[in-house]
DNA sequence: GTCTATAGCAAGATAGAC
DNA sequence: GTCTATCTTGCTATAGAC
């Protein structure tokens, strides 16, 4: 039985995971101290350690979140109205981190982080594995309304593209985070020239 | 003048690359200290500190490597015969990492520090603006024989593929680092359909 | 130029009071 | 549940002999 309610125990939970996106999105997970993550929390070492296990654990839970939210946003956009474009359903997930005010710079710093840590690579297979579902699923719906893009039917068509179409939106997170000048206007032209549309 | 002759000065740097390649690759960079890295070559502490000035000296000098061979892969393949497609670009550069045996991770190791280290992220500019200069030579030339796809001319065309093509390279890179049972000929194949031809 | 040994520091996690 | 104080570990980089 919890000593304080699920729900002030949740908000603080919620403080914690902020704090750590923001502290982690400013100096990189690598480069970030537990005690960089506590000041930026307003709270003490121990208060921390009673809600995650580590650093590792703490990094772990923001990436879930982060990636829970992308999936939501087209799992939306894709059940209400018409069906999206390929190159509509890569705004869609790229602008929902935008409106959110997403750090990018994160994303990329949880892809280093899996090349070595077994745990975050899960993360990640899991978050990728979950937003291909959603971006086949839009895709078929939309092949399946213009099948003179589909000439071996809708599902091929689809699993064909879901594929590219992630590696396009995974090269826009690495240009955006990275690159000085980054124009995101032209890239997704670029990309809605070559996607059928 | 040096006690030793530069060739052997050379050498010996090469020594210390490959092992540290080798040794980053294994564990990535963060995670391997500099002990290993001397263990790998078969060499003493001071004979590396020698050589590099530290350890993010010596991953900005194999990151560098890395960068130089995959531009000069390009430049050589759109010197001679007739210019490659789009997906053919892409194909080259490519291969090139997979006949070199060069671990993927390694680079996703770099974009991850790039986004908080400014040396890196130096690195990394400079060897996307190379890499993208010989992308736009090659398509450009490409276009100036296939008019049909470039109404605006060669030059237009090319600036705007450029960007999402090496946005499908650097997704490329990260599935193929990162996911388990990634089908790289299913994800060529998934471009090359979309990709002028 | 190369070696061994070690100084010196940073930071993740814990112990115990309140 | 939360706090402060601190323990412990691991690692980079240097100093000085050969």
């Amino acid at each position: 039985m919890p000593k304080i309610s699920d729900a002030r125990r949740d908000a603080r939970r919620n403080q914690i995971l902020e704090a750590a996106q923001r502290a982690f999105a400013a100096k990189g997970y690598q480069h970030t101290s537990m005690a960089e993550v506590i000041a930026e929390a307003e709270l003490s070492t121990g208060a921390v350690y009673g809600y995650f296990d580590g650093k590792r654990d703490l990094f772990a839970a923001v990436a879930k979140q982060v990636l829970g939210r992308r999936n939501a946003d087209l799992v939306a956009a894709a059940a209400d109205g018409s069906p999206p474009a390929p190159a509509e359903v890569l705004e869609i997930v790229l602008d929902g981190t935008r409106s959110e005010g997403l750090d990018l710079r994160l994303l990329v710093q949880l892809w280093g982080e899996a090349t070595v840590d077994p745990e975050m690579r899960d993360v990640v297979n899991a978050g990728v594995k979950v937003l291909g579902g959603a971006f086949r699923a839009a895709l078929r719906r939309w092949f399946e309304v213009h099948p003179e893009h589909a000439p071996d039917g809708a599902d091929v068509a689809a699993e064909n593209l879901v594929p590219v179409l992630m590696g396009m939106g995974q090269g826009f997170i690495f240009q955006s985070a990275m690159l000085d000048g980054f124009d995101s206007r032209a890239y997704l032209d670029g990309a809605r020239r070559i996607l059928p549309h």
